[in-house]
DNA sequence: CACCTGTATCGAACCGGTTCGACTCGACGC
DNA sequence: GCGTCGAGTCGAACCGGTTCGATACAGGTG
């Protein structure tokens, strides 16, 4: 394998000399400089990554913990994962993923073997047991969910609160006055999702307000259960005119129970989910939906992580929490309730 | 940060002795042995990563290389993804995951920087640009998809020849004559995706030999195209009893379909796909498959790429081409074709 | 008792980079 | 004509592991 040293050879100058001429952290005269990056396209050199990392203390890898549960919707992470591997890559940095069941052992192992410069922790719970070890950890951390403590570590999460207002106001400003909202299966929320109850409580907070009838449901995780749930809830508030999902398996499952029950949107029901467009997309589902943003959190973790990495460790910036605002994807779902039409 | 010659004053010892006590090398006597993991425990030492990599050129990490096409069905693929992490961790490896557009520089950066031990490469095509390189690197790599050109590396697929004879087979034995094959867009197959032409065949074969009537089509990947070509299709061929799909976004539509049309599975049309098992779930899809079995694939390419790793280079094993034998999820939609039956 | 063998340990070198301090040399000022 | 300065370069040390060769010492053998 070539080394630095056979680029010095081959240039004329010391290992030193060749070192510095390719880092530009000392002035080496212009000569020198063209022998040497000569040297480096005759021999293809690249610097091993290994011997860098010891002598400079800097990796240039970013570990990723997932979590990876099975009865959640387990395609939509890859966007996340994409989102990160992708703008770390665009920074000069590479990605180890780490989807170990024990993310604090997994944790503990790169951190202490010096393997990556930050973590980016991913599906991040409201009590997350990988938190107390990563804000003890040598290297930064950045984290995409919204725990309850957020003290040491930079954390990105959409702003469900606002994602149930703007729900909520969406069906209100057409019209109308009795909902129902769909949320992810209860046992999500005990294992310390909190988001289900963010958007939830954003959501009556703002029916509250605008004399809205809002009926909660927590709805099965997949088929055929949550299509039962639905036909459910559709037989029991027949005054019902609009549907709020915030669980992805009874949005791949309304199309069909619609079908069934022989109504359509936005005819005879208004229908708003929370879902990324990519799941939208690739199943074609009809519905306006608050867009998860997954690719945009994913990035701006990683942006944030990298500046931690790179930034002046005297002037630590002070850590982020960054709730980004839900954007509504309109895919003409929402239509004023049948009785307020002409 | 705590080092192996910390360990070696505490213990008393020289950083060779407790090297050696750790590795077991060479025979160290249990006192030292003992004394050395004693102070390993109390001071927390976990050796350098980046140290032992260049002293043994031996990094623990596999290289990932996944190729992420906006038009296939991304999601898939973090189940390919997962099968890799998971068993390379089992066997003490890290995973760095590569998604950058330009798998060929990424290969060679990882490679020439010795980051990785090995390239686990997904999504294969048929001319792979990246295999040339694969080729010559001083890793190893496997594959996950069957490229033309099989020498030099191990390569890992389903073996989809025999999943379109098994298919046309199921639905043959159940009494159907008339069959239409839906396979992904013509598009993919330019790109290299022979593996639909694989499939294809193999049906095309089987069919020949058992007399079938079998109609081929390249449906769209996305709604509302591949809707409205099931609907031509199924008005075209009004004697046609099963329906074969190699293509997930057909599989996703056509319960909607089958629903406006009326129809039912499988008592007025047989249906047999080709998915995941994982896609299956997450979308309820009620249709009997044949697994692509990504998990698998992505486990036997990491062990395969392991035992290369770790094997003598000397008595190098011959290279794999390992065609994984089909299996059909029967989810009970086949059944005799409606006029055969009583 | 000299000799050999095997066990247990140590010191030094090495992996391939980066970085610090010292040195040389020419230009410049007085 | 001597001291100063800065540009350009070199040698050596260091990062934190692993590994080779040498050494010390114990026990067994003739």
């Amino acid at each position: 394998m070539v080394t630095i040293g056979d680029v010095a050879r081959v240039a004329g100058v010391s290992r030193s000399t060749a070192s510095y001429a390719l880092s530009g952290k000392r002035t080496i005269s212009p000569a020198v400089v063209q022998r040497v990056l000569d040297a480096v396209d005759e021999l293809g050199y690249t610097p091993n990554a290994g011997a860098r990392a010891l002598a400079t203390s800097q990796t240039k890898v970013i570990g990723l913990l997932g979590r990876f549960l099975s009865d959640e919707f387990a395609p939509a992470m890859l966007q996340y994962i994409l989102g990160v591997t992708n703008r770390a890559g665009e920074l000069g940095y590479d990605t180890l993923l780490v989807s170990e069941e024990d993310g604090v052992n997994a944790l503990k192992r790169l951190s202490t073997s010096r393997m990556v410069d930050g973590f980016v922790l991913l599906n991040v719970a409201e009590h997350d047991d990988r938190l107390g070890f990563l804000r003890e950890a040598l290297q930064p951390g950045a984290t995409v969910g919204l725990p309850e403590q957020c003290d040491g570590i930079d954390v990105f999460d959409l702003d469900f609160v606002a994602s149930g207002r703007i729900m909520v106001d969406a069906m209100a400003d057409a019209g109308h006055r009795e909902l129902i909202l769909v949320s992810q299966p209860e046992h999500v929320v005990a294992r310390g999702g909190a988001y289900v109850w963010r958007l939830a409580d954003g959501a009556q907070a703002r029916a509250d307000e605008r004399g809205i009838e809002l009926h909660r449901y927590f709805g099965a995780s997949s088929q055929p259960a949550i299509g039962e749930d639905l036909n459910r809830y559709l037989d029991t508030h027949p005054g019902a005119t609009g549907l709020l999902l915030n669980n992805e398996a009874a949005a791949a499952a309304l199309p069909s129970v619609l079908a069934a029950r022989g109504l359509s949107s936005p005819a005879d029901i208004s229908v708003l989910g929370r879902y990324s467009d990519d799941f939208a997309r690739t199943f074609s589902l009809p519905f306006s939906a608050v867009d998860s943003a997954a690719d945009e959190l994913g990035r701006r973790a990683v942006e944030q992580l990298v500046a931690r990495i790179e930034g002046d460790p005297a002037g630590a910036a002070p850590h982020l929490v960054e709730l980004i605002p839900p954007t509504i994807h309109d895919r003409g779902s929402i239509a004023p309730p049948p009785a307020s039409r002409g």
